[in-house]
DNA sequence: CCCAGCTAGTTGTAGGATGATATGTATAAC
DNA sequence: GTTATACATATCATCCTACAACTAGCTGGG
């Protein structure tokens, strides 16, 4: 019995296909841990593909954390505590109402990343921060350029803490939300509001040389929710703008 | 030219190994992002597999977001701002200095994961919470299952945000603390810590009861710092300690 | 100069063959 | 009857060859 992969306007790789029809069967819970999947052979006749597809999207989900191999017994699904690894990706981010989450964590993030970056920036990290810092107020209005120049400022910072773990994840969370802001621009154009972006941008980096966690952390929040409010997203207001400093 | 993948100690399959190598290779700079990558046919060589081997190592980094590969053209590096998904894995924490930005992390997100937690939290929330702080101190020891409730007690409080990417990235930091605590444990009793632990835990849930978000934001990063100290791991100090709220 | 069409090179998919490993079963020894 | 060995089977791991789909660049005619 042939399953009908569902072809849904992208135009995705088979394996990719496959991995993602098995992921969503796994965390609907229709397979339990434990589980022991369908054999290779089994899963390509299902699905009308070779072995080799099934085997590629079987590598990823294994890489994902999602099932454990073994050879010569099986493929089984593990509980979600016994996962080696943790992936996020960009697709789940289009659902409604995650752009609020997604920008509710990158204010925690980010606030402290500030905060942290105020106490242990060097002067090279300061040098690499004022660089992105002219970039952006180099340019009237807010364009690619100046997108580039204002998410390069937040790794900067996020770099500057010293903590890998932070860089890496403003990293991704910033460059979802470009993505996202690149269509919302076109319904809302916003390029007069640049100064304000740009005095925002100014504010933190003085409580960065400065060396003045409290501030820059105070003066990271307010632009987030500046940022956020400017691209149509409010963020429940209640905790994260209240910074009244520690 | 044949090129040794190298086999140290663990017997991992062969599309991980090549998968390691080339992301080594990308993450050095030894690759730089828009480069072309050999064509499977010389990876396959170079490597002495074949090339299915390597089509698997490939479908492992452009699902993690390294590379992008193009029908008739190549695979190509890509930069790490232009990534669509994040991975972190567990092997990656066993280096030297990661343990502890790990825990900086953590306690990041958990201080303001309770903070929010305490101005959301429904009674289901709190019920739940107070059930996995039961089980811990039920226990007389601070084993597998006070260790089972101690993380769910954690989970259960991210859940309360209602924010799901603060729950699932916590849910994911716990257990790989989880598993060096594991192993730390043998050289390093703490059983006589456990009232200590419960303690901070039971704090914790009071202010969250109470409804305090500055009260809840403290003792969580009590609590935190005094986890990690527990197992070996000191927090630098100079910021999260210094909660005196806000 | 410009453009249609062709060609070579590369990734994507298919399907079979063989090796490696774990599990269950039947047989033989005690 | 119990245990231990050997075998058969199922499954994943790897290899191989062939072809389809696609792209970029070249080539020859206009």
């Amino acid at each position: 019995m042939k399953q009908r992969l569902a072809a849904i306007g992208t135009v995705e790789a088979l394996p990719h296909r496959v991995a993602a029809f098995l992921s969503r069967e796994i965390e609907s819970g229709e397979l339990n841990p434990g589980t022991r999947l369908p054999t290779e052979q089994q899963l390509s006749e299902k699905f009308g593909v070779s072995r080799n597809v099934v085997r590629e999207a079987i590598a990823q989900l294994r890489a994902d954390g999602m099932i454990e191999a073994r050879q010569g017994v099986g493929a089984f699904v593990l509980a979600p505590e016994q996962r080696a690894s943790i992936r996020i990706d960009g697709e789940a981010l289009k659902a409604t109402g995650n752009m609020e989450r997604l920008f509710e964590l990158r204010c925690i993030l980010e606030a402290e990343s500030a905060a942290l970056a105020a106490e242990r920036r060097g002067q090279e990290h300061l040098d690499a921060i004022k660089a992105a810092l002219d970039r952006m107020s180099g340019e009237e209005r807010w364009e690619e350029g100046s997108i580039d120049a204002d998410l390069l400022f937040h790794r900067e910072i996020a770099r500057a803490t010293g903590n890998n773990y932070i860089h890496t994840f403003i990293s991704f969370v910033c460059e979802q939300i470009r993505r996202s802001i690149h269509y919302a621009r076109l319904t809302n154009p916003l390029h007069d509001l640049v100064e304000v972006n740009v005095g925002e941008h100014v504010r933190i980096y003085e409580a960065l040389v400065a060396g003045d966690p409290t501030a820059a952390e105070a003066a990271m929040r307010a632009h987030i929710v500046g940022a956020a409010s400017r691209v149509g997203v409010n963020l429940p207001a209640s905790r994260p703008a209240r910074s009244t400093g520690r």
